[in-house]
DNA sequence: GTCTATATTATGATAGAC
DNA sequence: GTCTATCATAATATAGAC
């Protein structure tokens, strides 16, 4: 009916590249991903990716752009209408939502601690252009919740976030690990829902202490 | 004043280049890392190398070996003298050891998580031959320590072991962002005991609750 | 915009001299 | 046990036809 006769590919090229990519490079880590097999996954020719988004490493950062900013739009939308809640509601929502995106979106996750650990240019740039802007976004709300008794205090706001991130995360990053563990799949919705009240538990004070 | 003449290189050959395996499989991933760079690192050629360990594939096992070896026997030394303490003080030393232990041995627990993140003939061997065995063998551990209050109850113990393997090691795991973000190395030793504090505050409950 | 063909490079693995 | 030389393969990147 559209433009277009083709029947099932309704997304344009560079969109289906970048679904593709991000597979790949979720999967395999950036030098396990081949620039052939994410063509292919995209249903065109290694030339096809190379017109659209050039090297390797440029298509990377696009990948990484697109998985960051989704994930810091969710972040976002909470802060956005704070002052409708009340602040432990509030840091409550985040952790859930956060959680419940975490799950949602494993190859994210998998893609910015994958490259995000390693000494080198992609690491770099992935820490310049989008962790430090959110981080400093953050580093604000965790403070002043310290301070108010809603989380843990009396340490730095640096071991608190990546203590959260971590406990967050980790089930979700290791999911086929996991599964080969227990049998259970973390990104289930009991295993999630259960994720995120432990998560709760552990890292928000309880109001009445 | 030994039976060879060389001035430096104390430590026999296959050590050297388990060594250098380590430092380049933790830096690079698997895909990442050149069995070429890993000779070099070791002051011996490729063809060493490969008379020494075989494949690559048998080079990364020896050394995913031997690091979860290190790690496990931290743990073991432990448990091995529950008696002469009470839980809480046995619960307390394993968490502190365990923090300080992946503080001291990034490359070992990005290793870990490097492989046993991706669906994958090294994390099926890496689950079955070390994680498994190791989860099995802390289990137990956790669900008395539940059942008396001391830690988190009410969730499946597979929450609660991945957001405490998350907490411990994400900051030491994403060390080098962690760097560039605060400008602060998490491996020196007040961030490391900072870190273990914060995750007994976190994970071990307070008994006069 | 998409494809094929090619250039260039570098990998893991092998074979054999010393 | 260590080295060098080489093989076979496969990667990214490029150039140009359609």
């Amino acid at each position: 009916m559209s433009r277009t006769t083709r029947p099932q590919n309704r997304k344009e090229t560079p969109e289906r590249i970048l679904s593709a990519a991000l597979e790949a490079f979720s999967e395999k880590g950036f030098e396990g991903a081949r620039t052939r097999d994410i063509a292919a996954r995209a249903k065109v020719t290694l030339g096809v990716v190379q017109y659209h988004f050039g090297t390797k490493d440029e298509l990377w950062k696009a990948v990484a752009t697109r998985a960051f900013d989704d994930m810091a739009e969710g972040l976002a939308s909470v802060v956005g209408n704070m002052d409708e809640m009340d602040e432990r509601e509030l840091l409550s929502t985040m952790i859930h939502n956060h959680v419940y995106f975490v799950a949602k979106h494993t190859e994210f996750i998998r893609i910015m601690h994958d490259e995000g650990k390693r000494r080198g240019p992609r690491m770099r740039w992935l820490t310049d252009h989008h962790v430090k802007p959110l981080f400093e976004k953050v580093l604000p709300l965790i403070e002043r919740a310290q301070k108010r008794g809603l989380l843990l205090s009396g340490v730095h706001p640096m071991h608190f976030v990546y203590a959260l991130i971590g406990a967050v995360g980790m089930i979700f990053q290791q999911a086929e690990e996991c599964k080969r563990l227990t049998g259970i799949d973390p990104s289930g919705p009991e295993a999630v829902a259960e994720h995120a009240r432990t998560i709760e538990s552990l890292f928000l004070k309880t109001p009445n202490a």
